[in-house]
DNA sequence: TTGAAAGCGCTAACAA
DNA sequence: TTGTTAGCGCTTTCAA
């Protein structure tokens, strides 16, 4: 029994169609040279009449590109990721690209299989949020590697490839200024995940404006509420004046959140809060989250053109020396509970 | 001047090395039918210090599948479809499939763009969550497809293609009934969006569970905070008993939740309330929400291990009737807003 | 300005 | 069990 005709023609259908030659029709395909204006009317007008479209998957083989770039990120529906990918997926629209997302699950075998996968598909290009940030077997991987690479908020310093991250660092240290500003007696420190870079980063920011402040830093891991219960607690105790929490990030917001609920203590009265990392519900929360905000839009974008620029071979506007990061400046983001409009007349 | 020899070994390089045919090595490659152990052993041994891998895009191009299945959503960042795409992408994987995702921005010419995009690039397969349910260009173009398609969260009817989608209607009215059985007088429905099918299904709901009371159903479409206190306003005065509010969905919900605010009106003494959707915070505000719940993972697995049925050739599992979209179930999350604590000896 | 022809790296008949 | 060969649909010299 016979196929059906192949229901997709190709371009040796539209060249007889309009009675020339291949490699005319492929000219017209790419941005018409030499071909004259007459001929050119002519194949569009097969082209249209076969709806045809070309095979990329043919044309990719020829050895040109693949039109498509990957990007690897622990987790695909975590928020800060998805605004990454929707932004890098729109600058690889606007550059003819499509983009192949993957997850690592922050798990580096994973990480390194995906990565190969996606190699073996020929992407142009590739957007890489790394599982961790020493990853010898990956990095030995990269550095061999001859399409170009980006990192996403965590650099990839020893595979020598350029990174756009925030200004973490900078960031958290201007969130705790503004607390210290306040003239909280104590200012906690409560994170998770301190191996992540950009969590360590934000924790060297806090570390130095204490210092700064010649005050001792008071740093606390909580896995859960009840760890960040338990290090409230223990300073809401042995302290008369209203103490503060910067959290280092988002999920240790909710943790030092809950944990205050747990405690009855009041938000700012009797424990300000400050955390990194905007979300959702931030501002309508009571009282509603003062934070330090990531332009999450602009580390995709910035990344995936930078992406771009090197996979066109362009070297400006990459950053100078591969091994520094290009860092974004964060926004710290006044809401109520930091405690400003208590203190607002403390600062007159 | 010379390039430098092409760092990406083919295959036949592997089998030069190995002395053997191209076609041997393609058959080692491809799960060995006839070839002696021996041979077996030589050719691997050869992949193995090449590090050959085999080029995707040129076993694509033979003719058989690209390995690569498309997803086009409204918005990546968007909760609901990057949990959906993290799913999807996780199913893909297990079926040795790249996951290439779009966004649509809800924008039916966008999308058109993005289906052509995906099919020049011969994926295997698409889930997707158009733009809207009536897109007759759209249709039309599915229709006549030959990859297969399933449908996600928004169905496909016209163009009679499968899709998995939430049991919208039965949730909706499940929350809507557990809201009248505390014995509330009114009961208000707050939306958005009412142009999309879920949104749709869940007014559907809410009328149901309000007519079989016997009551008047009260829908208000709310585009912001402002729109939703007035309606609240206006019920509120006209009232002695507590209302309750259902919000059909998580941005209702939350114009609600602030209309409540600037109105000093206490959930769920004053106001009761409960919401399609859950998010992320719900269990941290004060009070927690109430809220029907999705299984948002089911869903893009579900759609997704569809579509690989499909591209299988299999029949089985495939919903009977084309035109009736798979329904999962949600599930009644009761926390505190919809005032259960408060009722509770009333249901006695 | 055009067309013929030689591949891109792989798979799948068909022979051996 | 193996190797040879002919393409997949396109781009791209090279001549015409």
């Amino acid at each position: 029994m016979k196929k059906a005709p192949p229901p997709t023609p190709k371009l040796s259908d539209v060249a007889r169609l309009a009675g020339v030659g291949n490699a005319t029709v492929s000219r017209v395909l790419n941005g018409r040279m030499h071909v004259s204006e007459e001929t050119n009317r002519r194949v569009k007008q097969a082209i249209h009449d076969l709806s045809y479209s070309p095979n990329r998957i043919a044309r990719s083989l020829k050895g040109a590109t693949s039109g498509m770039i990957g990007m690897i990120v622990p987790s695909i529906s975590d928020m800060f990721f998805s605004q990454c990918a929707e932004a890098v997926e729109s600058v690889a629209r606007e550059n003819g690209s499509l983009l192949i997302v993957m997850a690592s699950h922050d798990d580096p075998s994973i990480e390194f299989e995906n990565l190969q996968l996606l190699l073996i598909h020929r992407i142009d290009g590739l957007i890489l949020a790394s599982a961790q940030t020493r990853n010898t077997k990956l990095h030995e991987k990269l550095s061999g590697l001859t399409v170009p690479v980006v990192g996403l908020d965590r650099p990839l310093r020893e595979a020598n490839i350029p990174s756009v991250i925030s200004e973490n660092r900078k960031g958290a240290k201007a969130a705790t200024e503004h607390l210290l500003l306040h003239g909280y007696g104590k200012v906690l420190c409560i994170h998770i995940k301190p191996e992540l870079y950009p969590i360590q980063e934000r924790l060297h920011g806090y570390v130095e404006a204490m210092h700064e402040a010649g005050l001792e830093p008071l740093l606390y891991k909580a896995e859960n509420a009840a760890d960040a219960e338990a290090c409230i607690k223990k300073h809401i105790d042995s302290e008369k004046g209203t103490i503060a929490v910067f959290a280092a990030n988002n999920l240790a917001a909710r943790f030092t959140w809950e944990a205050l609920r747990m405690l009855h203590l009041a938000i700012p009265s009797q424990v300000a809060m400050l955390c990194f990392d905007d979300f959702d519900l931030a501002d309508s929360l009571t009282p509603p989250m003062s934070v330090v905000q990531q332009t999450i839009d602009d580390l995709g974008r910035t990344a995936a053109e930078l992406l771009f620029r090197r996979m066109r071979g362009q070297t400006e506007g990459v950053p100078q020396s591969n091994n520094d990061p290009l860092r974004l400046p964060t926004q710290l983001v006044i809401r109520e509970s930091c405690g400003c409009h208590l203190t607002m007349d403390t600062t007159h």
